[in-house]
RNA sequence: GGUGCCAUAGCUCAGUUGGUUGAGCAAAGGACUGAAAAUCCUUGUGUCCCCGGUUCGAUUCCUGGUGGCACCA
């Protein structure tokens, strides 16, 4: 993918609309996108499955009619997918798009995948199916302890820096450090990639009151437009990590009848603020992250991009 | 109008045999390198309704007031 991005060079501009859940960004999004006459890459990690737009706030058919949009729907809830992954796919394909266009929008509010492309991922193994099972066989038979002591033996350094109840992170640690033979610490650069193209990145900035009426009102047009309905129709899949989204947890908890349907709507509100705040923390710690007022974001937004020239 | 019960965190309530109070929910802050809408960590000072009395000390007991609820008229 280097020598593809060989031929990118500064006057090519990958314009960042992110923020919390809730903000509009699908919206200036696409008003930046027709301005530049470009196209869209969406940079979330749910939108993603094609089973699933309505809980996810996918843009709409009449939307994606407006302006071409990648990684939307693109995959099924079966399919593997992750930040790395996400970031090899962008940039393989940002060199074709800046073929007749110097813009490029990305717009979606995963964070991680956000960073996977503006800064760029360490390289790691694939992990093979059998030392990932290996890996979390360790957490089922002997849980956390068992995990922190494996992880002590093979990579002390990361155990000094890993939070020791976060299962997942120790497991990865874990699985990385069996699969590349060298402990996972030696493998983390802690250093952000050099990108040759020009990044503007921008967020939504409302206060946090108007921010979670938003969010609240977004929740009750799922429900009318069928949230119901979608997370019925992928009842059957509820072990998939693509389903441990919010709006459809709280919706399966409805269907085994530990929650009752008011509770699990209440729910989703409630956890989809939470996500929020996940987000607006996430943000508070990057720079160079421009915050629009929502009144004046598009001329906000446009003149950002001007002056980066 | 009479009688009884209640008044403690944003909400619902617990509690202090008198030594200035704590749960659930809501909320807030944070971490984050290949599952990230995931996963994980941290956070409770509130005139204990108001005035007065008893007391070394009252949110707790007592008088009065205010507000709410119930029943009786």
């Amino acid at each position: 993918m280097r020598n593809l991005l060989q031929n990118v060079n500064k006057n090519k501009t990958l314009i960042v609309v992110t923020g919390p859940t809730g903000s509009g960004k699908t919206d200036l999004a696409i008003k930046l996108a027709l301005h530049y006459g470009c196209h869209i890459l969406s940079a979330d990690s749910r939108q993603l499955y094609r089973e699933i737009p309505i809980g996810t706030a996918a843009p709409t058919a009449g939307q994606l009619a407006l302006v071409p949009h990648h990684f939307v729907g693109t995959l099924s809830l079966e399919d593997y997918y992750s930040a790395a992954q996400y970031e090899e796919d962008v940039m393989n394909l940002l060199p074709r798009l800046w073929q007749d266009n110097d813009y490029v929008v990305m717009c979606g509010g995963s964070m991680m995948y956000v960073d996977a492309v503006t800064k760029g991922i360490d390289e790691l193994p694939t992990i093979t199916p059998e030392i990932r099972e290996k890996a979390m066989s360790i957490y089922r038979e002997g849980g956390v302890e068992l995990l922190r002591s494996t992880l002590l033996e093979i990579d002390p350094v990361y155990y000094n820096q890993v939070d020791l109840n976060n299962h997942k992170r120790l497991v990865h640690a874990i699985e990385i450090t069996m699969q590349a033979g060298v402990p996972y610490s030696s493998l983390c650069t802690g250093r952000a990639k050099e990108r040759p193209f020009r990044i503007v990145k921008m967020a939504l900035d409302y206060e946090r009151e108007e921010l979670f009426d938003r969010i609240n009102r977004r929740v009750d047009a799922m429900v009318e437009a069928g949230l119901e309905q979608e997370a019925r129709s992928v009842f059957h899949l509820r072990h998939l990590n693509s389903l441990n989204t919010v709006g459809y947890k709280e919706m399966f908890a409805y269907f085994d009848g530990v929650m009752d349907y008011d509770t699990a709507v209440a729910r989703i509100g409630k956890n989809t603020r939470v996500y929020a705040k996940k987000q607006l923390t996430w943000n508070k710690r990057d720079e160079s992250l421009k915050l629009l007022s929502p009144q004046s974001a598009f001329e906000q937004a446009v003149a950002l991009i001007e002056n980066a020239q």
